[in-house]
DNA sequence: CGGGGAATTGAATACGTTCAAAGGCCGTGG
DNA sequence: CCACGGCCTTTGAACGTATTCAATTCCCCG
């Protein structure tokens, strides 16, 4: 297995090996990552507060739901499933992590993982123990501040991505919303390159919108032969995408 | 038309007339609201920064979609649907905010309010402008501590609320989980009452689920004839809690 | 008492699900 | 290098559920 860039910061997205990692920049946790202006200086949380690119293999979890909240991640490579315990399916998935994107976050107010957090293939995560960062936080205001703008970034997308994919009606526009959300979130972390990659399973996507993989399976093969997307496997393009917004029944407009 | 209460805080959910108040300390604008302790003595928000119990007409928007972002609102009194544009059913409910809940604060950090909000009954709103907010937060640490702890509630709280919803199966799940959903929320607010009140019309829940409303209104009727609820208009009790978790899919012990 | 919007009910149709089976892909071992 | 086996994915056909459109009832307000 490749290792990660041994650079202390990513300036454009890279390759190594099979490993896809996101540019610092376009991180939901370079607020926090960048080195702040401090009266008199800078302040480098790199130095002795963040964990860099930690491995995690594929399968294994980040985090557990109801464990103690220690830590909040970013993803620098790979992609997660968030999942919740189901009695009839074993489990319900209730989304999907990016690189790029902080995980796990959402559990800081109430002490505990809200879900469970599972490595799709073999990733790389930018850890910041919480209790540190809040130490840090109580002595760097400028610090304080980064916090509040990522929190506030996050709410904001996750927001988007709610208003995006509920409520929709029927199949066609269930899985088109998910395939505008997965492109819109590649777009944020800067990969512009029109093939994206699933890197979860059919089961995983249909598991999350509510449907019968039989059924999810039907309407990407209906997309397909109608020109919509061009899917191979786990490769996609969206090769029509304004239909597809059509679709989903979402304004032509860029909702970015 | 009542007047809001004349005394400066709440201290109890009361009554005037129709509305009902929230509890001041059940709001989630309250770690703003409450005299902070600063080194010296007090800091009272109340004083200078927050406008309390602006009066909203029923039908009237709080904010609209696109338009500058300019305060943060607490609901005093009163409901909101939450909408976005939509060119078939000329707008989309993307979700609804009851007294005691925040709204419009995902668009903190993008400078303009996702959607736009409409009062569905006569309510009241507690106003705290952004940028005189953000320059008290600038000279008082303790208020910023008090926004970030509430940011994190909003955050956890807005997650629940989605996978809760989100990726239902069929009618009677998403159905049940509304109304699970609902009742969750009447309770975090202090009001323990059995009957809740559905502020809003059928066409909106129906609309927000994305199903039609003849659809949700056979589900309702099912639920009424099974047990599980007891409906009348908008007067609503959800009279077998547990089966309703379990018609809805989700686990028996409550997931506050 | 009458009017009008909202909510419910009915019946035909369209749509999605289910169960069964076949096809494709990948890793392993011969 | 090819054959085998397992898992993931796709396809097929019958069935069940949800949607549609129309009609009726309910309820609030005039």
């Amino acid at each position: 297995m490749s290792q990660p860039p041994a650079s202390p910061c990513i300036k454009k997205p890279c390759h190594t090996g099979e490993e896809k990692f996101v540019q610092c920049e376009r991180c939901a946790l370079f607020p926090l990552c960048d080195p702040v202006e401090v009266s008199g200086g800078q302040f480098n949380l790199i130095e002795g507060l963040l964990e860099r690119r930690v491995p995690v293999a594929a399968g294994a979890p980040l985090f557990a739901e109801e464990e103690e909240f220690r830590a909040i991640y970013a993803i620098s490579a790979g992609a997660f499933k968030l999942t919740l315990p189901d009695e009839r399916s074993n489990e319900k998935v209730c989304g999907f992590s990016f690189s790029g994107e902080l995980v796990g976050y959402s559990g800081m107010a109430v002490g505990h993982y809200p879900y469970r957090a599972i490595a799709l293939e073999q990733s790389y995560v930018c850890e910041i123990p919480y209790q540190r960062l809040m130490d840090y936080a109580e002595k760097v205001p400028e610090l304080r501040n980064n916090l509040f703008t990522m929190l506030s970034m996050e709410t904001f997308h996750s927001h988007l991505s709610f208003t995006t994919l509920m409520g929709r009606k029927n199949v066609d526009q269930r899985v088109s919303s998910f395939l505008i959300n997965l492109e819109q979130r590649t777009r944020r972390r800067g990969f512009d390159h029109p093939t994206l990659t699933l890197s979860m399973r059919r089961d995983d996507i249909a598991n999350f919108l509510g449907l019968p993989k039989e059924t999810l399976s039907r309407a990407l093969s209906k997309f397909q032969q109608q020109g919509l997307i061009n899917i191979d496997g786990r490769r996609l393009v969206l090769a029509d995408y304004q239909q597809l917004l059509n679709t989903a029944g979402l304004p032509a407009a860029k909702t970015e």
